[in-house]
DNA sequence: CTAGTCACG
DNA sequence: ACGTACGTGACTAGT
């Protein structure tokens, strides 16, 4: 028989703990559950590591009425609990009580009073005993039968105190921590202590005099003047504040610690309070521990479907002549990597009319031929989670689906875009409410078709529209760009990275040279120390874990040290080198000697695409020295162009539109330099005074507006004094007055609606709104501000490339889109083509959606990506 | 796996 | 009183 161990938690400081640690997160309803989440991780872990036999959870039970009215003066200056945690603590009592996990509570006690008293009775009893806690105090209670398991930095590490670990750390034994407490005092706890002693001063004088009683009794003997009068002046806080360290350990608790025995769970409801706060992780390692349990029970959990295996070639070919357009066929595509261009597929998973089927490919990739009919029919509807990836791949075995009908991933991203829909399994918990218990394929495939029944009456007209008509034509459009890819010469990349190699070289050695010691500049822990330890620079800005060591506090240092611009050029060159002429090398496809981003659809809250794998949205152009990565991108072959198309302000141009703002929308009819025009109205001077530095600042605020500007924000940016800026946002304001209503109508809105809108009718859920904290409510308003502008360019963009990509292959040309930078495409054309292509890009940017004011296009063309030459209209 | 940094619109 | 422009992705160090 395994003997008693007794678990006591202090649910209050781990709670604080968690909750502080990991990033705020909310399930769909908006409460919040990181505290929870933590919390439960926590315990879970030290329950397996310490194998309790009982355990009991213990709380604070209110803040007012604490041990004694001069405790609670202190206890009430503490800092009131965000709101974003108190919520947390009856989450977690339900989460306990379906555990079956005892907690206990008492009238004007605190959790650790409760953890003294019962760690005290389990002593008694020669029970052994573990607190854990992420509150220091509980160390006074450490002993030969307790311990204390501390939470170390975050939630993920531990700490374990024994006598002899206190003894390592403290140097006094447990019981006379509350002596330290009582000098150097605690200002997370709110004990006062004497002022200036803290840890060192307080550790020496217990050691000698053991106690506060031996020290007072023995002042005399103090060395330091300055310390013998503050302790003299501070007597009484001294034993004050031992007081309030000092944790209760006679209450009266009517429970015996036997009662506190670990109990079975009830997984039911577990499982149910699981879902509510959409613990997936959880919910799956339930699920995977006992299966049998869970299996078929409320619906919720699904039983794994009949597979039928097609293994030959008869048998194949008749089921797919069996199928017909009036027949509904999902279908999954089992691959062994993420990227279309470099995945192996391993089989195919179908759900004909609600049965699944499973073709086996892995090394016999002729079976694909099987299929062939069935993918490329343009008449047989076919539902897909991520169809461009299936596109993509298959492409590559030279088929081309066709007949897509659905894509419930992009369903799910118009129906909320915030939601991360990449992963099927996640978005058929989350919308039909079924765990897929081991993600597999055939239960997945299955289920896809209701999914996508389930999301489109979740839509609203215009998403409709937004979904058929733009989300799915732009997907094939994207499929095409990834498998087509860019041509990347790598010799230019071995090239400027040889360069680059060389200026390192003396650079690195440059700044080892004035550090005087050899480090790794590129570790922003070991630069912080050289700077602002060794150096003794000035500290502008600090991190969470230290120095601050960017490029803005870098510049700011820059006439104050010789070392400042070497870091700054050689943090430039690394960049380029690793992130650019290295990094893209690996890229290269073998077998195109191109590179094939991942456009991604379905990622941004805006409605923006994103790239990946590699990102070429941020390829390097506004320094010269990274642009010349940019002659590594080439075309086809030489008699092919590169042209690229790029929107003149179009996110101020959105903005003219949305806000209906006369002024604004003067300016962009008249084509008159928006950036000049803002600088007129805000300076007030004629349109002829603007000068370079006025237009400068005047680009500033339109940046600013377009991004729910703030008078800091633009001071920082601007290096003008906030007082100025306020001035600036306020002229600006008065002078566009259609922008101003229209910064308190969409907030408005979104007060209202709990979304904001593009013009497309592309939704952003923000119920951060109407949230009680303030920096919560002030981002979601920024957002509120950005997301109409940027999303409705987003729209506008999407809406070209479709367009663009309709034209050309109508006309069968053989040009084609490579890039799209959210403002820019890049395609690349025969130079038969060229003239014919540069129309229709023109063309169908400029007429892609009518705003209140034109659109406008500039064209560049070149032979590769860096020798860009604009072309005059 | 997170934090810091920096590349882009 | 408090922290601040919006939207992304990749690399490196250091746990």
């Amino acid at each position: 028989m395994p003997e008693n161990k007794f678990m006591l938690i202090d649910g209050n400081s781990l709670l604080f703990r968690a909750f502080y640690a990991l990033p705020l997160l909310r399930n769909s309803e908006g409460v919040f559950t990181n505290g929870v989440y933590g919390f439960i991780t926590m315990l879970k872990r030290v329950m397996a590591e310490q194998q309790p036999s009982h355990i009991l959870v213990a709380f604070d039970k209110d803040r007012k009425t604490f041990r004694s009215d001069i405790y609670s003066d202190y206890k009430a200056n503490r800092q009131a609990p965000p709101d974003e945690i108190r919520g947390q603590f009856q989450l977690l009592r339900e989460v306990l009580e379906a555990m079956k996990i005892d907690y206990l509570e008492q009238e004007g006690y605190e959790a650790d009073d409760i953890i003294g008293t019962l760690s005290k009775m389990a002593e008694e009893e020669g029970i052994e005993c573990v607190i854990v806690t992420g509150d220091g105090d509980a160390l006074q209670l450490v002993s030969d039968k307790v311990t204390v398991l501390m939470t170390k930095k975050g939630i993920s590490e531990m700490e374990i105190f024994d006598t002899q670990k206190v003894m390592e750390k403290w140097e006094v034994e447990p019981a006379r921590m509350i002596e330290i407490k009582a000098l150097m005092g605690d200002s997370s706890d709110n004990i006062p202590g004497v002022p200036g002693v803290g840890p060192k001063t307080a550790i020496k004088l217990i050691k000698e005099f053991l106690c506060l009683e031996g020290l007072y009794d023995k002042l005399s003997e103090i060395k330091g003047k300055k310390l013998l009068e503050r302790l003299t002046e501070n007597k009484a806080q001294a034993f004050l504040s031992r007081q309030l360290a000092t944790i209760v350990r006679d209450m009266d608790i009517k429970e015996s610690i036997y009662d506190f025995s670990l109990k079975e769970a009830d997984l039911d409801a577990l499982l149910q309070i699981y879902r509510r706060l959409e613990f997936k992780n959880f919910i799956e390692s339930m699920q995977s521990e006992s299966p049998a349990k869970n299996a078929g029970n409320e619906g919720n959990t699904c039983a794994e479907p009949a597979v039928q295996v097609l293994d030959t070639k008869e048998s194949t070919a008749e089921f797919v002549s069996g199928i017909g357009s009036t027949d509904s066929v999902s279908v999954y595509i089992e691959a062994d990597y993420h990227h279309p261009m470099w995945a192996k597929i391993q089989g195919i998973y179908l759900d004909v009319n609600g049965r699944v089927y499973h073709l086996p490919i892995g090394e016999e990739t002729a079976r694909l031929e099987w299929m062939r009919t069935l993918f490329e029919s343009d008449y047989i509807p076919k539902y897909l989670h991520n169809s461009k990836y299936a596109q993509v791949i298959l492409k590559r075995y030279g088929i081309e689906l066709q007949g897509v009908s659905g894509d419930t991933m992009l369903l799910a991203y118009v129906n909320d875009p915030a939601f991360d829909g990449e992963d099927l399994s996640d978005t058929i918990y989350k919308y039909l409410n079924i765990t897929a218990g081991k993600k597999h394929p055939a239960v997945l495939v299955n289920r896809i078709r209701e999914l996508y029944s389930c999301l489109r009456e979740k839509l609203s007209a215009e998403q409709q529209s937004l979904f058929l008509e733009v989300e799915m034509p732009l997907s094939d459009v994207l499929a095409q760009m990834e498998f087509c890819g860019l041509k990347l010469e790598r010799n230019t990349l071995m090239s400027i990275s040889a360069e680059l190699a060389g200026g390192l070289k003396v650079n690195e050695s440059r700044i080892y040279e004035l550090a005087g010691e050899h480090f790794n500049i590129n570790s922003p822990k070991q630069l912080g120390k050289v700077l602002f330890e060794n150096l003794g620079l000035r500290v502008v800005k600090k991190t969470k874990t230290g120095y601050s060591t960017g490029a803005e506090v870098l510049e700011e240092l820059s006439n104050e040290h010789e070392i400042i611009p070497h870091i700054l050029n050689y943090r430039q060159l690394t960049k380029l080198k690793s992130t650019y002429a290295d990094a893209l090398q690996g890229m290269i496809h073998p077998e195109t000697g191109r590179v094939h981003s991942i456009f991604k659809q379905a990622q941004t809250a805006t409605g923006r695409l994103s790239s990946v794998e590699p990102n070429l949205q941020n390829i390097p152009i506004r320094m010269e020295e990274g642009r010349k990565i940019r002659r590594a991108f080439i075309v086809e072959s030489r008699d092919w162009m590169m042209l690229s198309a790029d929107y003149s302000q179009i996110d101020l141009r959105s903005l003219a539109h949305i806000s209906n703002d006369q002024v604004l929308i003067d300016t962009f009819k008249k084509g008159i330099d928006v950036h000049t025009r803002t600088a007129a109205e805000i300076f007030k001077v004629p349109l002829e005074g603007v000068d370079e530095d006025l237009r400068r600042r005047a680009k500033a605020v339109n940046f600013g507006i377009i991004y729910g500007i703030s008078d800091f924000g633009l001071s920082r940016d601007t290096g003008v004094s906030r007082q100025e800026a306020r001035k600036y946002i306020d002229n600006y304001l008065d002078s566009y007055p259609g922008v101003r209503r229209y910064m308190q109508d969409i907030v408005e809105f979104g007060r209202q609606n709990g979304y904001v809108e593009t013009i497309l009718k592309r939704r952003r859920y923000l119920p951060d709104l109407n949230a009680k904290n303030k920096m919560l409510q002030s981002f979601a308003r920024r957002m509120a501000l950005n997301t109409p502008v940027q999303g409705s360019s987003a729209d506008i963009i999407k809406l070209a490339m479709i367009r663009v990509h309709e034209e050309i292959k109508s006309r069968s040309l053989r040009a084609r889109l490579l890039l799209q930078v959210h403002d820019d495409l890049l395609l690349e054309v025969p130079e038969n083509e060229f003239e014919e292509v540069m129309e229709i890009v023109k063309y169908s940017m400029e007429n892609a959606y009518e705003l209140r004011v034109p659109l406008l296009v500039s064209l560049k063309s070149g032979p590769n990506w860096y020798e860009m030459q604009e072309i005059k209209a």
